[in-house]
DNA sequence: TGATTGTAGTGCGACATCGTACTATATAGT
DNA sequence: ACTATATAGTACGATGTCGCACTACAATCA
């Protein structure tokens, strides 16, 4: 192909992430029981990956997404018993996150239900050339969090 | 890091690719006119990158997205007269979606108010770097869509 | 301590996404 | 041609996302 701009390789680069996000999303939404959502699997993901325990800002923060996104989403994984909210005793405005024992449940489900479709992905595509791309990857991540909009206010995306 | 399984690695992979494009599509959300959204965009980029005049069943499959959900974005589109629905001449049950002059001035705008953004991100991260992961990003896509449920039904994602 | 300002979470409304069910047209089988 | 089946698009309703505005509490400062 003929001279391409940064702008250009960029353009290309998030629109080949934007696909795949929604080919992931698919692929493990289909996998989760009835109407479960990603955003809600990943909570739960992250409650264990990271830790529990958290307030639901702080994770509105980790996941780039507005805190009234957060609310609901914490409201319908509570709803179903699948986290707790705990006043937090440091700050009276606050909570904290607990997943439950359904919560953990829940996610060790989902995952055994997706690791086949994994294993068959790494089949066709070796999961070392992804790994490749890792670094790369969070790379630009971290330098695109720093970029975002530092706004103290509101939004958090 | 000690061992990591093939399924480990496309998890932590969804996991970033997820996160980038959440973070791009804000970046990009930023710059559209006051509610637009990417779809809403991408949808345009699509009509004169890769041809208009196809039917909004075949942009759905494109996009991955059901056809109630590109009834909508098109709808839209049409309502703010960037782009126009045609009867098509080859099956009654169809159309067309051809892009209007103001789609593409449109498209041409959001274009331009986000080139200053992605520049300023290849000046902090070397576009080359990106550059060097796309093909694989793209084999990937291309094995994801291969894959993907084949239902002639209803759902095309 | 009282007043001001900042921050965590939520109620609400607007809009996007998408599954179900329906209509209209096309295609296949006889 | 006639019937059965498949397909393109849409109306509608349920739910997710998120901006705005509000309340409760915290922190700062005099």
């Amino acid at each position: 192909m003929p001279d391409t701009t940064p702008e250009e390789t960029y353009f290309a680069f998030f629109t080949e992430v934007g696909i795949l996000a929604q080919l992931s999303r698919a692929l493990f939404e289909a996998r989760l029981p009835d109407g479960f959502t990603l955003s809600q699997f990943t909570v739960l993901n992250h409650l264990i990956r990271v830790k529990d325990g958290r307030t639901p800002l702080e994770m509105a923060r980790a996941f780039q997404v507005p805190k009234t996104s957060m609310t609901h989403s914490l409201a319908v994984l509570e709803r179903h018993g699948l986290i707790r909210l705990a006043p937090n005793l440091q700050d009276g405005r606050s909570k904290c996150v607990w997943i439950t024992d359904a919560g953990r449940t829940f996610r060790q489900a989902a995952i055994s239900g997706m690791t086949p479709d994994l294993a068959d992905l790494a089949a066709r595509f070796p999961a070392l050339r992804l790994a490749e791309t890792l670094p790369v990857l969070t790379d630009l991540r971290q330098i695109m969090d720093q970029m975002r909009d530092p706004d103290p206010e509101q939004r958090s995306r």
